[in-house]
DNA sequence: TCGTGTCAAGTCAAT
DNA sequence: ATTGACTTGACACGA
């Protein structure tokens, strides 16, 4: 028997004007003839962020999903060069203690990161590095302010192929010792659609103990010959071992075959039930992240369309049991 | 209030 | 060498 929790992306399609990524783009910051005031509006843009992201943990609570991706534009400009120290962590403060408050009381309640794909530590760039630890620390102190354990909330790809795919996995671990070890505890690793295989991936994770997710999505799009992913998935299982958190994977369907790599507005059941069929038994809990395009709604209508396969036992709105 | 264009980021394919 | 596609949500602007 396997405990399945799900999750969905950042923002609810039900909830209204409750958007946790509401920004200023610097082309409009700069115009600002007042840098002060300019800086107390992104100051209050990440208020309000944050206050609809409490308001979608809440609403989450009510329909049970325990599982959920935070928005890495919780605050806008956060990371740019021509905000140099401005303190975005104390100006928000009061809103990251709301949210500890909640998740001090609802400690079932798993909240993750998944960087835009920008953040590159692969890069042979040394400024494109630069920048990505950046953000990553913004993403490790939003963390720490919301009272969340930093360890393995931080999903990455591996990064751009630049040409020699080879060159470019060693190029991730010559970058690694880069990055601080309290940076590398939050980071966990996934699988993409285009360049690193599950098996790429599975290489960088076991070698540097990093858990990997598995995109199954991403697997379909994106694998070779000898790839057979029951044949690796205990390895992934694996890299979790030592986790304080339950494996994760993501669960997505395609938007067509012509456009196979992009992300339907809901995710297909027969073939989630495939795959759970497949893993059930081999983890005690998966946390399955709901890529679609509908959010929360196609979280529903996947609980939803489960419920009449008789070895699927509900146990709330996001949760069930496979046996 | 609706639709269209712009904005950010880095990589990569196309010209 | 430069441009546009890719991706995504939000904002600016004009009708």
């Amino acid at each position: 028997m396997t405990l399945v929790r799900l999750g969905y992306v950042a923002m609810s399609v039900h909830l209204e004007n409750a958007s946790p990524s509401k920004t200023m783009t610097y082309t409009r910051f700069s115009k600002l003839d007042d840098r002060d005031a300019a800086i107390r509006k992104l100051e209050q843009i990440a208020e309000t962020n944050l206050h609809n992201c409490l308001r979608l943990l809440r609403h989450n609570l009510a329909h049970d999903i325990a599982f959920f991706r935070l928005s890495s534009k919780l605050v806008p400009l956060a990371t740019h060069p021509d905000l140099k120290g401005w303190d975005y962590i104390q100006s928000v403060q009061s809103s990251l203690e709301e949210i500890q408050k909640f998740l001090t009381r609802n400690t079932n309640v798993r909240v993750d990161f998944h960087p835009d794909h920008f953040v590159l530590l692969n890069s042979p760039g040394p400024d494109v590095l630069k920048n990505s630890i950046k953000s990553l620390r913004m993403h490790y102190r939003l963390l720490q302010g919301m009272g969340v354990n930093p360890e393995h909330r931080c999903v990455l790809h591996v990064g751009g192929g630049y040409g020699d795919k080879e060159k470019a996995l060693e190029q991730f671990i010559h970058n690694w010792a880069f990055v601080s070890p309290d940076l590398q505890s939050m980071i966990i690793l996934e699988n993409d659609d285009k360049v690193f295989t599950l098996s790429d991936t599975l290489y960088l994770s076991e070698k540097l103990a990093v858990p990997m997710v598995f995109d199954y999505h991403h697997y379909l799009a994106n694998h070779t010959e000898s790839e057979n992913w029951r044949e690796d998935w205990e390895r992934v299982v694996q890299t979790w071992d030592s986790s304080t958190v339950p494996v994760k994977m993501h669960i997505s369907s395609p938007k067509s075959d012509k456009q196979f790599r992009a992300h339907s507005d809901y995710v297909d059941s027969a073939m989630f039930m495939d795959f759970l069929r497949e893993i059930k038994g081999t983890v005690s809990q998966i946390d399955c992240m709901i890529e679609a395009k509908q959010k929360d709604a196609a979280l529903f209508k996947l609980m939803d369309d489960i419920q009449k396969y008789p070895e699927i036992e509900i146990v709330d709105g996001g949760c069930f049991h496979i046996t």
